[in-house]
RNA sequence: GCACCCGUAGCUCAGCUGGAUAGAGUGUUGGAUUCCGAUUCCAAAGGUCACAGGUUCGAAUCCUGUCGGGUGCGCCA
């Protein structure tokens, strides 16, 4: 049950109703919304069909507005509905519909707040795609947050989603790694290798690559020339690569559905890779010439070389994209086009990548990409996400990846928990810089948002305790609670809480179509916020408290206001990808 | 030089794709408090929404320009 498309549908048909709109042949609704009011003292609802539909009936705003309250007056559940300002209409809601709004809530369990908005559209959410080169580091922890989220949150509002990985399997880096691996290989073997060779990886996460290569290969690999060992050298580093890669998304509680590997698209000496090109080629879109240097300071060893280009500037590019290089190989950006065919291809309306805010210059190209491609049908997006910056007591934590000294996700999991971080890397927006401080996220206080918001459920759970002891042999576990609430959720701060947990459909469909998952960790905090006001409200008005011994039917029906928010915690808290906990002592 | 992101209270940030007198938290100031599990509660002060134009019933939000901060800019992946 949603408040607002409920009202949504009343004020339709009330509008349906009145003589002015009949007389037009079609009227245009879809600009009508209904909201809550920004201010609680204006009522519980408002609406700005007046102002939106006075001008196309040919009336002026409170004029119609007057029409359409006259007709409000006789729905039950308004008990007051007034015009304000340019043609506001403000509706006040009866007790009854905040109960039977309870009730559903309550009902509806966890479905609650699930939207239709997505319809079944297949959408393929992208993120992380770090390099199979070494562990994942902090930076891929806000991407890795927001993605997944984001798809939780997708998948909330009824789109069918596909979580992907893009391993960047192919490519020099990759044959970097393999040496890097070789070299731990040859130390393994018990040979002296000294310092690790600068362009080389250093890190000693190589080290059991190495021995595992002696116990399959003994020293077999060593009597090899390179290009003989280096396959077999790669694709066992990389496959242990991506078993550390996985573990760590583990430990973020990310999982992917589809772990889709670049090299695949390089194989059959690069089959779908050239189908691609071609499949573009035949579209018009690409040609053979020079690409002008850059504006602004020239390159030192800038030479012009004919390549195979992408003409990207026809839709929507600001320079055309090579897909050939000069000696005949294919580029990166070619390997993304034919992986952006697959997904086309795999039947997917809409492709979401996230990315680094660093990646920012490859957007454009990427939409090009998705407009050729699919000729305009598949729609294509990239949310950006901004640096984190770690900070220990207020200090900036320095980072260099010359010297290994980098802070690993892993290393910020276990010191702070998966939960806080995941909350963290949701509480803003991802367009904005995030600071990240040990210190503040993993304190127990109400300045932290993460513990704020766990802790209000498990103060929900504690309520259910003390109701457990105040009423001995209460089967807690059956209570009806859903009849319960009717007739008896009535105190004004009790409905102020109904009223929170109502905006919470209307929450999920907007930061659902407007792709922004960090909506529910507000929403959250709010919510928690309301409810830890009304828990204290109970110290100075102890007849508001929610279990009250003497009065065992009113305590129950309360049960059931403090089941529902905790199911609607829970649920948000489930999107953002955190615990809801029972206790946190 | 060009493109993209950002600029909102002293500080950190929201602002529901154009709605009403722009909101939280923190900090400041002034009160309350033998408290159902958090060093708690209430109240006040605090704003030219970077700046200047434009679009309309109405702009922090959309368009143009300026200023300031960040990121990126052939054959690297």
């Amino acid at each position: 049950m949603n408040l607002f498309t409920d009202f949504e549908n009343r004020i339709r048909t009330v509008l349906q109703g009145l003589e002015i709109v009949r007389a037009k042949a079609d009227v245009d609704f879809s600009r009508l919304s209904v909201e809550p009011p920004r201010d609680q003292s204006h009522g519980d609802v408002a609406t700005n069909a007046a102002m939106v539909l006075a001008k196309p009936l040919g009336t002026n705003p409170r004029a119609l507005a007057e029409l359409i309250v006259a007709a409000l007056r006789d729905d039950p559940d308004v008990v007051e509905v007034s015009v304000a300002g340019p043609g506001f209409i403000n509706i006040r809601l009866a007790v009854a519909y905040w109960q039977r709004l309870l009730a559903a809530v309550i009902a509806e369990g966890s479905a609650y707040g699930r939207s239709a908005a997505g319809a079944g559209r297949a959408v393929n959410v992208e993120y992380v795609s770090a390099n199979p080169t070494g562990p994942m580091h902090v930076g891929h922890c806000r991407g890795a947050v927001v993605g997944d989220a984001l798809a939780n949150l997708l998948a909330f509002a009824s789109y069918a989603v596909t979580k992907e990985y893009y391993i960047n399997d192919a490519g020099s880096q990759v044959d970097v790694l393999a040496r890097s691996a070789y070299l731990r290989y040859r130390e393994a073997l018990g040979e002296t290798i000294g310092d690790i060779p600068s362009g080389l990886y250093p890190g000693d996460y190589l080290v059991p690559v190495g021995e595992a290569l002696v116990r399959e290969f003994g020293a077999s690999l060593r009597a090899m020339p390179e290009h003989a060992w280096l396959p077999l050298v790669k694709d066992r580093t990389i496959d242990a690569m991506m078993a550390m890669i996985r573990e760590d998304l583990a430990a973020l509680n990310v999982h992917h559905d589809v772990f889709f590997s670049e090299r695949s698209l390089h194989a059959g000496n690069g089959a779908p890779i050239r189908t691609a090109i071609n499949d573009l080629t035949f579209k018009g879109h690409v040609y053979k010439g020079v690409l002008p240097p850059p504006k602004g300071q020239l390159p030192e060893d800038w030479e012009d070389r004919e390549q195979t280009l992408f003409r990207s500037t026809e839709v929507g590019d600001d320079i055309d994209r090579p897909l050939i290089k000069s000696d005949g190989s294919y580029t990166y950006f070619a390997a993304d086009v034919a992986y952006f065919k697959d997904k086309f291809d795999r039947g997917f309306d809409e492709m979401i990548y996230i990315l680094g805010a660093d990646h920012g210059g490859y957007v454009k190209r990427l939409e090009a990409v998705a407009k050729a491609v699919s000729d305009g049908k598949a729609k294509l997006t990239v949310l950006l996400c901004q640096l984190v910056k770690l900070y220990r007591d207020g200090e900036p934590v320095k980072m260099s990846k010359r010297s290994g000294d980098f802070v690993t996700l892993r290393d910020v999991v276990e010191e702070v928990g998966r939960d806080s971080v995941r909350f963290m890397m949701l509480y803003r927006k991802s367009s904005e810089p995030l600071d990240f401080d040990f210190a503040k996220v993993t304190e127990q206080s109400k300045d932290n948002p993460v513990f704020y918001v766990q802790y209000a459920h498990a103060r929900c759970m504690s309520v259910f305790r003390q109701a457990a002891e105040a009423f001995p042999g209460l089967d807690i576990a059956g209570l009806d609670l859903v009849s319960a609430v009717a007739g008896r959720i009535s105190d004004p701060n009790e409905l102020q809480l109904v009223a929170k947990l109502a905006e919470y459909p209307r929450v999920i469909e907007g930061a659902a179509l407007a792709q922004e998952p960090h909506r529910i960790a507000f929403y959250l905090y709010d919510l928690a916020s309301s409810f830890h006001a009304h828990w204290n409200k109970g110290k100075e008005m102890p007849e508001l408290r929610f279990v009250n011994d003497k009065n065992r039917e009113l305590s129950i029906a309360r049960l059931g206001l403090v089941h529902a928010v905790a199911s609607v915690l829970k649920s948000g808290l489930a999107i953002t990808g955190t615990a809801a906990p029972d206790e946190m002592r």
